[in-house]
DNA sequence: CTTCGTCTTTGCGCCAGCGCAAATAGGAGA
DNA sequence: TCTCCTATTTGCGCTGGCGCAAAGACGAAG
């Protein structure tokens, strides 16, 4: 579970560090937890940390005003969080809870940036990854302004399993519990519009599992869901 | 027209930099043009190059699977466009068009690599604007999933309006040529929805405007259509 | 002034997906 | 093993907004 300290350095925030530069950072790091279901920060808390996930599953969540929720991102070990608004030196966008049990190295927003003015490779490193979630986060819009619904949903199962799936006999599982109304909160949908997908997809033999939990047994038709132009 | 030479100092990208360190980096920038309607640069080009807009107003655009165009920003004078994909040494996401004529400079991938990592500030400063730029990604995500197109679209005139809106007798005046084609792509509609609402405001006295021009006549109204939870 | 092309409006039909509500089904804990 | 609680399924009706198609308006160019 988890990753372990010498790990770090292949974590893409710290690649190409030497391990002097690495020593001090850890030096400064402070390890934090979060049970499942507690939260590292709120939404419009003073942004005064910024996190390296080490171990567990955070979903980033933002409140729409009727009370929905979106997930923004969900977060795997060895990624960044809370960085954003640190560098902007203003609030939280969202809340960051704990799917499941989940470990935090934290950096104090004044110290992350002596690093980076101290080690401009921790900075370029930065900018990469923050650049790849601005990636990610585009293609979601663009997604969710001109795609239907069952493709998003089988692109968020298919994102979620790159991210946390387990090879079994039976296919792809999915490492984290995944509620449907997490997915629909992911994939910018309805409980309910999920619920029948999915239904509709165990039938076909595309994915299996049980409550709060997934398996993808066909990952090609999945893909083929999301990326053709056509269906089978 | 555009900003001068001494203004890129304010831009955010420069802020707190040595004279001499901008003069440095002025000097491997090479000043590129665009007139209206054409590119930058295209989708899955390699991306050799980012840059920064000194005039004019340039969209980058992501095409869906079936030929529908989606705005993904409207980058105005002072702001960055093309980092990402330099940073991430991949493909551009998208298409950088120019909507009216414009200007920029522009630096080569290694040039940048080099001048963050002889300049660390310039780092700190890329970061906190794509760092905003993923803020205001993530909010549209939000918008996309939950809000409904008449209040998108509200959002997106009132965007528009704060980065390019000029103060008149009647109002604010977009001054970008904006039509209900590029709205609709920017708030994730359609031309017909588009054209509707746009047409009920227009009766209603919020906006005017004429062909491709854009006037808010009751910003404040507008504001409450995109904010306010009931409507009046 | 006329013509042409692009941008815009508007009517009408349709459907994906939401909202409500109620029934089920698994798990976890006692 | 039994019970309770939460996750999930599913039916049904409704509607926002898309898609098509055609007409109308404005500007630019000649």
């Amino acid at each position: 579970m988890g990753i372990s300290s010498t790990d770090l350095r292949r974590a893409g925030l710290f690649r190409g560090l030497t391990g002097c530069d690495l020593t001090g950072l850890l030096a400064v790091a402070r390890p934090q937890q979060a049970a499942a279901g507690t939260t590292f920060f709120l939404a419009d808390d003073q942004a005064a940390r910024c996190y390296l996930l080490t171990a567990g599953y955070v979903k980033l969540v933002q409140a729409g005003l009727d009370g929905a929720e979106v997930v923004v991102r969900m977060v795997g070990p060895g990624e960044i969080f809370g960085w954003v608004a640190v560098m902007g030196g203003s609030c939280y966008p969202g809340t960051a809870e704990a799917v499941t049990d989940s470990a935090a190295l934290a950096w104090d927003a004044e110290a992350v940036r002596r690093a980076i003015l101290a080690t401009p490779l921790l900075g370029l490193n930065a900018l990469e990854a923050v650049g790849r979630r601005l990636r990610e986060a585009q293609d979601r819009v663009r997604e969710l302004a001109t795609e239907r619904a069952e493709r998003r949903v089988a692109r968020t199962l298919l994102r979620l399993a790159d991210q946390a799936g387990t090879s079994t006999s039976g296919g792809v599982e999915i490492a984290i519990p995944v509620g449907r109304q997490l997915l629909a909160d992911t994939a910018g949908a309805t409980l309910h519009t999920v619920s029948r997908i999915l239904a509709a997809w165990d039938h076909q033999g595309i994915i299996g599992g049980s409550r709060q939990r997934i398996i993808l047994r066909q990952p090609d038709r999945l893909r083929a869901l999301a990326e053709d132009d056509s269906e089978a």
